[in-house]
DNA sequence: GATGAATGAGTTTTCATTCAT
DNA sequence: TATGAATGAAAACTCATTCAT
C-alpha cells in the first residue's frame, strides 16, 4: 500500500469515527504512519482529502447503480436490484458513506466542487430510478404512480436509512427486507 | 426579547447557516448584539447552547406527536395525523431542525447528554407510531404488517425527508402529499 | 503603558532588528510580555501590526514637514528647515523608519492599503518641497531650476540617506551638514 | 541555456517580483522547468541562490565603474562617466539590482558572507569616486569640496535613485539628466 | 546530473473560555 | 447582570532541505 493510500484510509476511518472537524491532520499522519508534511504533500489541503474520499465513493456508487438498473427482467425487478445494491454498498463502504453523509453540509458551504459532484450523483440516481419505474409501469410490474415523485421518495427512504445508521442514535433492527416489502406493497401491482 | 433569547435565536440561525463548527462564539455575540462574555454568562459553554437548542426542539416535537396520536378515528388516521404534524413542524422549525440533524453526530461524540435526549425522543416516536399501527391493525384500517419494523420504516422515511431538505443538495419537488400516498398504498387495507 | 502599546513597541524594535519576516508573532508576544493571543486580540494580523507602525510614522512625518515649510523667511530657508527636520526625525524615529523603509516592498504587494498611504505621503512631500523651491525662485534665494524635478531629486537624496543608514552595510561618516552644503551649492544663488 | 542558468534566471525574476521570502524554492523549480531537487543540486541552499545573484551583480558593477573612472579627461568627466554608467547599469540589470537592494537587509542578518561582499563593493565605489573627485580638484574641474564626504553623498544620491525606482511607490519622472545637472552645479567650478 | 517523495520544524491564526471590573 | 481584555492550547499549512533511485 502506497503512503498516499495509507493516508486516504486513515483519513476515512478517522473522519467516520470522529468527524471531519474532530480529526486533526496530525492524527491522520500518525494513523497512516507518515509525517505530517506527507499528508500535505499528497493532498493539497485537509479538505481535499475529504473531497477525494467522496469522489471515489460517488464514482463507484453511480456505476454500481447503473449496472443494477441495466439487468434483465421487469422494471420492478430492476428497482429491486437497485435497492439491494444500495444495501450491499452500505455494508461494504460504511466508513466512506458515513463521512460523505455527515460532512456533506460543511462541504457544500466550503467548495462548490464537491457539492456539484453530489448534485450530479443524486440527479443520476433519480434518473436511473425513474426509468426503472417507467419501465415497470409499461410492463405492468409497477402501479400507475407519478414516476419522478416516486423516484424521489424511494431515494428519500434510502437516504433516511443511511442517516439513521450513520448517526447511530438508534439501535435499529435489521430493516433491509422489510424495506423491500414496504416498497413492494406500495409500488407493485 | 431577553438577551438570553436573543443569544439562542442568533445561535440557531448561525448554526443552521454556517454549521456549529463554522460559527464562532464571538459571531453569536455580534449577531445577538451582546458582549462575548454575555454568551458564556447565560450558557455555560458553546456546546450547552447547542444542547439548549435541541432540547427545546425535542420537547415540542414529542408533545406534538403525542397530541397527534391521541386524536379520534382509526389507527391509520392517527398515523396520518402524525405524518402531517411532522411536515408542519418541519416548516415551522426549519433552522432548529437543520441544526439538530446536522450536528447530532458531533454531539453524540462529545457529550452523552444530548445523545440520550435524542435516544429517548426517537424511541418515544417509535412507540407512538407503533401504537397507532397496532391500533390500525386492530380496527382494520392498516394491513397485517410487522408493527415495530414498520414504525421504524416510517420514521426512516421522515428522517430521509429532513436530511434531504436540510442538506439542500437537491432541489426537491413538493413531496408531502405523495409521501402520504406512498405510505397509504403500502399500509392501508 | 497599555498592553497594546507594549506590543506595538516590541514589534517595532524586533521588526527593525530582525526584519518583518524574521520576526515571529510569538517573539513579539514574549518581548511585550503578553500571551500570543493578546497580540491577535489587539491587531487582527501580523501584517496589521506593520501597517499600524507605518501609519503612525506617516502621520507624524507629514505634519512635521508641513510645519517646517510654513515657517518665515526665504524659500531656501524653508527647504533647509525641511532637510533639518528630516535629519532630526531620522534620529528620533530610527526603528520605525527602518521598518517602514525595509518592508515597504512586501507591504505594497500584500495590501494596497499601506501602499496608498505611502503614495499619498510621498506626493505630499514632493508638493511641499516644490512650493518651497518655487517660493525660493520667486524671492531670489534659489536658482532658476526645474521646480518639480529638483524636488524629486532632494527627496531622492533623503531616501538614499535613510536607505544607506538603515541597511547598515556601510559605516557612514556624519553627512548631515555636508548634505546641506551639497544642496546649498547646487540650489542657492 | 543550462539548467543552472535557467534556475538563476527564474530566481532573479521571482525574487524581484515577489521578494525573497515570498518566493518558494518550488516556484523557482516550476518557473525554471526543473524538478525541486535540481535547484538544490546546483545551489546548496536557497540563500546561496540569492548570494549568487548578488555576487555576479557586484562583480559586473565594480568592473564597470572602474572602467568608467579610468578613461581620459578631467576628474569631473570621469565622475560624470560613473554617473552615466550607473544609470545605464540600472536599466540593464533592473531585476538583479532590485533583488540585491531589497534583500540586502535580510542577508546581512543571515550570513556575513554577502554582507562582506557588499561592504567591499561599496568601499570600492567610494574609493573610485574619491579619486575622481581628488583628481578633479587637482585639475580644477571640481570645486574645493571635502573629498570623501562628497563621494559618500554622490553614492547616497545613486542609492536613493535605485531605492525609489525599485520600491516603485512613486511614479517618478525621468531624472537622469537633472541628476547630472544637480551634481554639476554643486561640484564643478 | 536529475528527480520528486518524504520530512518535521516553524508559523500564523482561531477561538472557547475565564475573570476582574 | 453584563462586559471585553486576556489567555494559551490547538490547528492547518508551508517550505527548505534530504536522499534513495
Amino acid at each position: 500500500m502506497s503512503k498516499k493510500e495509507a493516508i486516504l484510509n486513515a483519513a476515512t476511518e478517522l473522519f467516520a469515527r470522529k468527524g471531519y472537524n474532530g480529526t486533526a491532520a496530525s492524527e491522520i499522519a500518525v494513523q497512516a504512519k507518515v509525517a505530517q508534511g506527507t499528508v500535505f504533500h499528497h493532498f493539497k489541503s485537509k479538505e481535499n482529502l475529504l473531497v477525494s474520499i467522496c469522489d471515489e465513493l460517488v464514482k463507484d456508487y453511480v456505476s454500481g447503480i447503473e449496472k443494477a438498473a441495466e439487468g434483465p427482467g421487469t422494471g420492478w425487478e430492476a428497482l429491486e436490484r437497485i435497492l439491494r445494491f444500495n444495501q450491499e454498498f452500505k455494508r461494504n463502504r460504511y466508513d466512506s458513506i458515513a463521512v460523505a453523509f455527515r460532512e456533506t453540509g460543511d462541504l457544500s458551504k466550503a467548495t462548490g466542487e464537491i457539492h456539484d459532484h453530489f448534485f450530479v450523483l443524486v440527479n443520476q440516481i433519480i434518473d436511473v430510478m425513474s426509468s426503472c419505474i417507467e419501465k415497470g409501469i409499461a410492463d405492468g410490474s409497477i402501479r400507475q404512480v407519478p414516476v419522478q415523485l416516486t423516484a424521489y421518495l424511494v431515494h428519500v427512504l434510502l437516504v433516511g436509512m443511511i442517516h439513521v445508521e450513520t448517526e447511530g442514535l438508534l439501535e435499529m433492527p435489521e430493516l433491509d427486507d422489510e424495506l423491500l416489502e414496504f416498497c413492494r406493497r406500495s409500488l407493485t401491482t
